[in-house]
DNA sequence: TAGATTGTTAATCGATTAACAATC
DNA sequence: TAGATTGTTAATCGATTAACAATC
């Protein structure tokens, strides 16, 4: 119920942590928890905490705090969470490769089906249980699949024309290992590990925490 | 030269992006661009880029803009990236192993010099031309090896215990990939890239860009 | 009831942006 | 000089937090 009032960008991010936490909580045999209990968890103000959930509801009772199980579900509706999303990678290359062998993704709902690439000496080989893909394949894989979330795992200068490509074919959003800014009208999220190394390495030069 | 005021957050994540726009206008051959492009390339506003530039010095020209060259060697120095650093890798799993393939870290100044496990069976095995030692040799590694920067890639319930062993031996940074928050004084880049799948879902869920 | 904790408001804090004098 | 673009100030915008009435 409720407001469709602005989320705030730092909100969406601190969701997935959210409902992270709450899994914990739920594993731990804990069925009532306090935005104070969640807050020291991860590092914030419980204030914070409330004013966040508060955006998709009143899910807490006064006085007792939030029933563990029933504010996991909900988040996991309101991430999005709550069922399996098909997902293509392109690109077999490291990164590639990498995610289709990571089972993490799957545990989360992330189901990889296909994996494609540019290569042709690369076609046939097998990852995991899937075999990559041509690139010019694309088409007729949209048509016998339901494909929702591409990862863009392609050198720089392929990933626009990829973009382009995918939009055609009715991607609703993508994962971006690219170094460079998509264009495109769909959701992205950016993706680079080598950017977190240079933060860590500006702060220890610093001595920041 | 200048101030020691407080750097923004946002800034220091910033500051990579900078960098690795410089070093795309270097390669095409660009000697001097102006904030407005610089900008355009990265989807923010040039006083934004004008602004965060402000905070580590005066590196432009009015009426001209900045000498690519110059402002990418600026930038490298601020980030700490004009030397190599030395890493290693606790945990030999998916992610782990994928770390030491990746030969992008070390074309962006990451050395990975070892990768450790607890599991015995791994330890003698090959990644790369890496062998895989046991954590019980830690304390040896350090011994010979001048180590700087650790990347936390176990499951959750053994990384504290890590850190707590990695800042007594003299780590000074880490690269968290467990989901948790880890507990020191030390700096630390926690990276989930599940946590960038769930922001997607949410936004593709609600039609957000 | 007494104690605890929510949901929300208002105050504070921090980051972004427009605007412009300085100057190449 | 005329035109362009910087570096910086001040205004705006957005996010966090403290505080507290509501209520379990």
């Amino acid at each position: 119920m409720e407001n469709q009032k602005k989320i705030p960008k730092p909100v969406i991010k601190r969701l997935g942590l959210y409902y992270r936490c709450l899994n914990r909580l739920s594993d731990e045999g804990i069925d009532f928890v306090a935005s104070k209990d969640i807050a020291e968890r991860l590092g914030i103000k419980s204030s914070q905490v409330r004013k966040d959930l508060s955006y998709f509801g009143e899910f807490g009772k006064r006085g007792v705090g939030y029933n563990t199980y029933e504010l996991m579900t909900k988040l996991e509706k309101i991430i999005g969470v709550n069922k399996y999303w098909n997902v293509i990678v392109i690109g077999a290359g490291n990164i590639g490769t990498a995610l289709v062998n990571y089972e993490g993704l799957r545990k989360e709902k992330f189901s990889i089906i296909g994996i494609f690439d540019a290569d042709r000496s690369k076609v046939g080989k097998k990852i995991g249980k899937l075999t990559i893909k041509h690139i010019s394949e694309l088409e007729d894989f949209f048509k016998k699949n339901i494909v929702e979330i591409a990862i863009i795992a392609v050198p720089e200068n392929a990933a626009q024309m990829m973009v382009e490509k995918l939009e055609n074919l009715g991607i609703k959003g993508f994962i971006n290992f690219a170094p460079i800014k998509l264009r495109t009208k769909l959701p992205v999220e950016d993706v680079d590990i080598t950017l977190s190394f240079k933060s860590l390495t500006f702060k220890i030069d610093r001595e920041l925490k």
